[in-house]
DNA sequence: GCCATGGCTAGTA
DNA sequence: GCCATGGCTAGTA
């Protein structure tokens, strides 16, 4: 996939796995692409490729089951995404991972 | 040297 | 609140 490692390349279909109306975690998605601690790395492909490769960037969240991004940083956004998708999220974007999260 | 994390520790109430 | 983690990018030589 276009000069990217095979890690990123991994990362990026575990991330493209989450189904609507599920999250998953940062953490998740390191383990699913074979780091067990590559959280970070989904953070940067998130960061940097959310927009080229078409990402759900709105389905991954942190594992305390909270949503990452600050207030007027795409937070309102991001709960307003995934209420759409039927996720319910608390107004601090608290999400059930127990219900919600998607495991593959 | 950056990045939308996560896990562990110090140090206060 | 500190720092390991790992790939990428800006910016210097």
């Amino acid at each position: 996939m276009l000069g990217v490692t095979e890690y990123t390349a991994r990362i990026i279909d575990a991330i493209k796995a989450v189904p609507p109306g599920k999250v998953s975690t940062y953490r998740n998605i390191a383990l699913c692409a074979g780091m067990p601690n590559g959280a970070r790395q989904v953070v940067r492909v998130l960061h940097s490729m959310s927009s080229l490769h078409n990402l759900p960037w709105h389905r991954i969240i942190k594992s305390d089951g909270r949503v990452a991004l600050p207030a007027g940083y795409g937070k309102e956004m991001q709960i307003a995404l995934l209420r759409d998708e039927g996720v319910a999220v608390t107004d601090d974007g608290k999400i059930d991972l127990d219900m919600y999260g998607f495991h593959a």
